[in-house]
Order: structure tokens, then sequence, then C-alpha cells
DNA sequence: TTGAATTTTCAGAAATTACTGAAACTTCGG
DNA sequence: CCGAAGTTTCAGTAATTTCTGAAAATTCAA
């Protein structure tokens, strides 16, 4: 691997990371060459920098191209195929969290709405589908948040997250001023936080 | 494999998504199994419930117990390791995030900001730094964010979740009332998000 | 149409990861 | 201290995943 240090040590940490959620080494370290690099590169170039096959490298550009998570980008008078990664770093999050949701979320959820549907033949079927409820209830939840979330532009999330917490706070404001002249609700005491 | 229908496919389908993410397909099982049991269950019954072999259990159920995500407890007059998940949901999600945080986040920023202080020795290199440096400062946000946010308790959490992107609403309703008598700001026209 | 440049496919080899059975270890009552 | 009940470790094997080289396919200029 020939690579400025800088850049081979950020690639070996992302074939690292890589391999501990489902992508694998090659993928990884493809793909965080083509975040650090200035110019799309072409497949070969990938081949020289990471010292891996021609085949290898194509097969993982297309697995990055499955989870849109690269470009396909052509220069004139050249008929090679050259990759880069979006610029814009909240894309590139958006993308993530919309593929990951697809492959990760969304099959357990078709499966917990089947298995909701059936009819429970004893007490511990009865027990596991309230159990199954549960957890469709919490991903319900989650996702509608994400869904909701996701529609906002860069700025107001941005916004959105340097808020944080402070938005509860800003919740039990607006119920003070909304219940003006209703009678003052009960103040919460400090302290009953979990 | 012998267990209700129920529990069964969502086993199965546990142990599928398991190996889908970096956990593997026996860990994913037996947690499914723990999570849907009404009691705790003993190593050996896992055994049989899953078909697998005793050592195999022994080390999965380590694997859980690393990730806390289970709980070890014991019965009266009896030496066995009985092994259950906590009941409540959101709790199991606050660890999730922890953990997940503690292994694929923060190794991460660890590696990112011992570059970010190397001095670079090229255009190639100052570049792949200006790249880590945004990656930096989005994971940043999103776990300060997190840092916060996890601090509510459930209800609070679950508020903010159902609130959503109408956060910004309100925030925008917030400025106009912090504003007022300072000059009107001008409204933003719709449909300028993304 | 040919053929050079490039990409893709895929069967098998290599590497990695998961699983097992047997043995070692731990704990505890008698 | 012994032995029964239980758990963990680990070396070897099985299963799975990743990677490769060779061949096939595609694309395009001449």
């Amino acid at each position: 691997m020939e690579l400025p240090p800088i850049a081979q040590s950020f690639v070996l940490h992302f074939g690292e990371m890589g391999s501990r959620w489902g992508i694998n080494r090659t993928v990884g370290q493809i793909y965080a060459l083509l975040y650090v690099s200035p110019e799309p590169l072409c497949a070969d170039h990938i081949v020289e920098a990471l010292g891996i096959s021609r085949s290898n490298v194509s097969m993982s550009l297309r697995e990055l191209q499955g989870w849109n998570l690269v470009v396909l980008k052509h220069l004139p008078d050249d008929r090679r195929d050259f990759f880069t990664t979006p610029d814009d770093v909240w894309q590139i999050l958006r993308t993530l969290a919309e593929e990951r949701k697809k492959r990760e979320i969304d099959p357990t959820m078709t499966v917990l709405r089947e298995i909701l549907m059936q009819h429970p033949a004893s007490d511990a079927e009865r027990y596991a589908q309230s159990r199954m409820g549960d957890m469709y209830g919490l991903i319900e939840q989650l996702t509608n948040w994400y869904d909701d979330v996701k529609q906002l532009d860069t700025d107001r999330l941005a916004t959105l997250l340097a808020l944080g917490a402070k938005v509860t706070r800003l919740l039990e404001t607006k119920d003070r001023i909304v219940s003006f002249g209703r009678g003052r609700q009960p103040r919460k005491k400090d302290g009953d936080d979990e």
C-alpha cells in the first residue's frame, strides 16, 4: 500500500471498523480512500493504492454503489470509470441513515408486524407477542422521529442538534405560557430525572 | 429447535439480522430468545431450545454480558446461572446506544484526533486532513446531541421524539417572541427546505 | 467488424470466523 | 478434602466469507 501516512492510517482504521459492523475490510478501505482523495479515482488507482486485486476492487465498488455511498464520474476522452464520495458530510450521513434503515430496521418491522397478526396459542406466546409489541412500539417512535427530522434542511437539523435536551425545557416554558391564566401547573421538582 | 412458532420466527430473524451487523447468528438468537421468554433461562435450557452446543452458549452469553445486554439472576437453592434481558425497552435502547458508541464511534474519534494533530506534508495530506476535520465536526455534533439527550428521563425523551421536526417551528416562534419589540425579522418563505 | 481498453463474473483458493467436544476449572454441600 | 453440579477454556474442525486470476462481457474507436 503506497499512500501518504496520514491517509494510510485513516484507511486502515476504516478497514478495521468496517469489519466491526456489516461491511468488509476492503469495502471500508476503499470508501475511506475515496473520501480523503481530492480527485475521483479509477479502479486501477485503487488497486495500486491498496494492493488488492482488480476484481476485488470491482466487486467492492459495486457494493458501495449499492449503498449509494459513492459517485461515478467520467472524464472527457477517458473511458475509465472514476469514483468519489459526495462532498457534503451531512449528505453522506443522510444516505447512510437511509440505507441502514432500509437494511436493518424495515425488515425487522415487517417480521414483527407479521408475528403480531398471529393468534397466540399459549400464555408463552401471548407473552412473547407483548414483548414484540413493545419493541415494535419503540422502533415506531424512533422511525417516526427520523422520518420527520430527515426532511429538515441541514441548517435546521444542526440547530435542532445544538438544542438537544434544551428542547424539553423550551417545551415546559411553552406549557407555562400556554397555561397562563388557566391556573398554574404544579412545577416538577428538580432531580426527578432518572 | 423446539420453540413455539411465534418465538421461533422471531429468534430466527434475529439470528439473520445479527449477522448483518457485527454480532454473530448464535448471539442474536440467544438474545432474542431471552427477550421473549417470560422467565430467566439457564444455559441448558438455551442449548435445548436452539440446538447448539453448551460451550457455544457459554461463549455467546459471555459476549452478551460484555454488551450489558443481559442480566444474570440466581434462584434460591439453585446453583445455575439464569439470564434475562431488562424489561424496559427504553433501557435496552440506551444500553445499545452506549455500547455501540463505545465500540464504533469513540475509537474513530481517537484516530481522527491523532491524525488531525499531525503536520501535513503535502497538498494531498492537507486535503485529507480537511476531510477528516469535516467528519470529526459532524460526529462531534451528533455525539454532543446524544450526550445531552441521553440524560433525559424516558417520558421527556418520548416527548422530544414525538415533537420531532416541530421543534424548529417552535424555535422560530420563540425567535419571534424574543425579538418582539426589536423589529420584526424577515420571515423565511415556505419551501426553502432542501 | 475488429481489436484494444476496460469492467464484470465466477469457480476455486485463502483467510477468517464460528462451533464443538473434551478437559480444566470453580463452587459448594457434606 | 471429596465429589457432584455447574461453567469456562481451548485446540481442532466446520462453515462462512473474502479474495483472486482467468475468462467472458462490454464499449467504443477506427
